[in-house]
DNA sequence: TAGATTGTTAATCGATTAACAATC
DNA sequence: TAGATTGTTAATCGATTAACAATC
């Protein structure tokens, strides 16, 4: 799409959705303009990384004046690619799967629940806001292609991640949200993010520890 | 704790948790010698960046040899303080709270969860694997003292989630685990670590899009 | 001992911050 | 216009990688 996207650094591109949230809500305060001072301020963040941050993706703002919110805001939205729909499945119908089924926020920003997986017959059958969970079995590559399925959320142990990981790129689903505490290896095309709890909370324990 | 523990770079303490992973694995499929070499070679870094990592905690290993597996493995369980038992509660016992309230791994590695607070009439007294949804009036400083408290779980939606940290500080929480959408403000001696779902999807969002 | 591999210093690379001319 | 603030180049800072003497 961007020719040139893959330069932009990893850092940036994790500080983006953080960008969306704080233009989100100045946009619903009714703040229709603001400068790379003020938001600096208001996100802990130097103006300067704001401006270096923005400029990787054009010139948003306008001298003497700023950015207009919304129009950044919009801007952001399409970088991420927040304005396209996109349509999940969740593989492992457990406690994280049926949480994340749960959770809305995501469909509200486009990402569409399509279909749970699991391999257990009690979970098989099940419907979680009317969405229903399927054997593991029916996940095939007419089903992807049918339901037009880009995203596949890993909720299973991580014994049986790499495995399921593999299925789902077997049937040319494009990204995987991990949810399982490995490294998963993936193909050259497909992309992968990693929520590693168990990660996090350690990384919590440290600083509470290293803190006193 | 550690006298120079705050000079640890943020990106080497985020590195221990997957440190500690590979460290398990080796550990459990029998393994007692590895090499920085071969330990890169898993772990898809530098033989040059672990060493470096390992450094900053003293030196572990061995010349001519490498690292023993069952000693490093201990070692970074300390750094990281998961010798220690660390008490936790929920607060929100909704989708998020609930699934991490039925999530044991935690618990095998010395996180016991409390209690889980709520202010919905209909989950206050609930029971989750035994452990009670209490109403979030009966969070307070002696509640946190005589079940010795340190981490908090924030499962609440984003509006209540600033009020709902300083109630858990002023509680004298030490830590906090926010897995709302919003960035906290915390204390000097209160430690954070967010996990932004909406930001993780988005991230994995752009990627996706831009990989084409 | 000789080979292997560490701990650590130096070199490189990348990311953040500062500065400022351009310009709205 | 004058003031404000951008986009962008240059300087700084920090993190990663390379190199190698020390030593098991």
């Amino acid at each position: 799409m961007k020719e040139n996207s893959n330069k932009v650094p990893e850092a940036v591109i994790r500080r983006l959705p953080r960008y969306y949230r704080y233009l989100s809500e100045l946009f619903i305060n009714g703040i229709d303009r603001i400068s790379s001072k003020e938001l600096s301020i208001r996100m802990g963040i130097t103006a300067s990384q704001i401006r270096q941050d923005l400029n990787n993706f054009g010139g948003f703002g306008q001298q003497g004046y700023g950015y207009n919110v919304k129009e950044l805001h919009q801007a952001i939205e399409r970088i991420i690619g927040l304005n396209k729909q996109n349509n999940m499945i969740i593989i492992g119908a457990g406690n994280v799967g049926q949480a994340i089924a749960n959770y809305t926020n995501f469909e509200a920003k486009g990402f569409k629940l399509k279909a749970l997986f699991d391999t257990n017959p009690k979970l098989i059958g099940l419907m979680i806001r009317g969405i229903e969970i399927l054997d593991i079995d029916k996940l095939t590559q007419e089903f992807v292609k049918q339901n037009s399925i880009n995203v596949a959320v890993l909720c299973v142990p991580k014994n049986n991640a790499q495995t399921v990981a593999n299925k789902a790129m077997e049937c040319n689903v494009k990204a995987l949200w991990n949810f399982a505490p490995v490294d998963i290896k993936v193909y050259d095309d497909v992309v992968i993010e990693n929520v590693h709890l168990s990660d996090s909370l350690y990384t919590l324990c440290y600083k509470m520890n290293s803190s006193k």
